[in-house]
DNA sequence: CATCATGTTACTTGTCTTGTTACGATCCGC
DNA sequence: GCGGATCGTAACAAGACAAGTAACATGATG
């Protein structure tokens, strides 16, 4: 459990739920992830609040996803899931009052922001059907191979 | 204790060493950081290492700059400490067998690779001496104040 | 109403930086 | 050389946070 991986999970599972159109349980979804129902729950719970899924309960029931994914970002899917922080590294104190610590906070500060711009306008520029179309060439690349998890 | 702050610590140290010629103490720093004397020798270690500072044991003994800081940019500082995690996002698994599981890696992996470098370009591009040039013209911007923290 | 599935809370686990304690090694001054 | 100052290091606890887990309520379907 090194990283933060709520992102990589969310993405993952949104471009398989686009390959089945019928609704998928957490349970199946826990298993593609090799978690368990509850974190799916927990994670999705922002992409439903945005609309970009809808899950229904009782028999039948489970996630289905709303929108294209042409029409979802990898940003909208950060952002969904509610902005993890995207830095493992920070200042030691934010509201320093020695000068040089101030002049140091700004250094690093600023550093810091231009690489979270870019890589917020990264995600922001590319779709999940981007991947999904990756993945495609991918698939007739090797059709042989088994192309996915249990899915 | 929410992010790695050794970067920034370290960052803070340096500037304030050069200003003083004689040498500092584990202790003397520890409680400029707001910190204890190990947890001071533990991150000194690396720029000891890669001889930036020098530190020496007994009576009088304490840390010392080696090389000035125009000559030490804040990418040395970082990799003297040993490179810690940029980043505290990442993908689930780093060599799954799904293939949509490997497209979302390169997704976003082509994202925070980019990141990364930009940030590791803008340590490089800047010298402790500049954060210090900046420390000095905040200070003469206010004189009537403290200008640091007990150095 | 029985079952399936989500919603939610509470608690535990794993991991990593920090904090802390303890002890050994080394150097200086008396 | 004795004693205190100081670094070096190992061992362990604390804090934070995502992830894992268990328990139970809620709602929908047949």
């Amino acid at each position: 459990m090194r990283n933060d991986s709520r992102l990589s999970r969310m993405l993952h599972v949104l471009i398989h739920m686009d390959k089945h159109q019928h609704s998928a349980t957490s349970d199946m979804i826990a298993k593609m992830l090799n978690t368990n129902p509850v974190v799916v729950r927990r994670t999705m719970a922002g992409l439903r609040e945005q609309g970009y899924v809808r899950s229904e309960k009782g028999h039948g029931g489970g996630w289905t996803l709303v929108r294209p994914l042409s029409e979802i970002t990898l940003l909208d899917v950060y952002r969904a899931i509610g902005e993890p922080h995207l830095f493992a590294i920070g200042p030691a104190d934010d509201q320093p009052q020695c000068l040089v610590e101030q002049a140091v906070n700004v250094a690093l500060g600023d550093a810091m922001k231009e690489a979270q711009a870019l890589l917020l306008r990264r995600l922001d520029s590319v779709t999940l059907d981007k991947i999904a179309t990756d993945f495609e060439a991918k698939l007739t690349a090797r059709p042989a191979t088994s192309y996915s998890c249990a899915s």
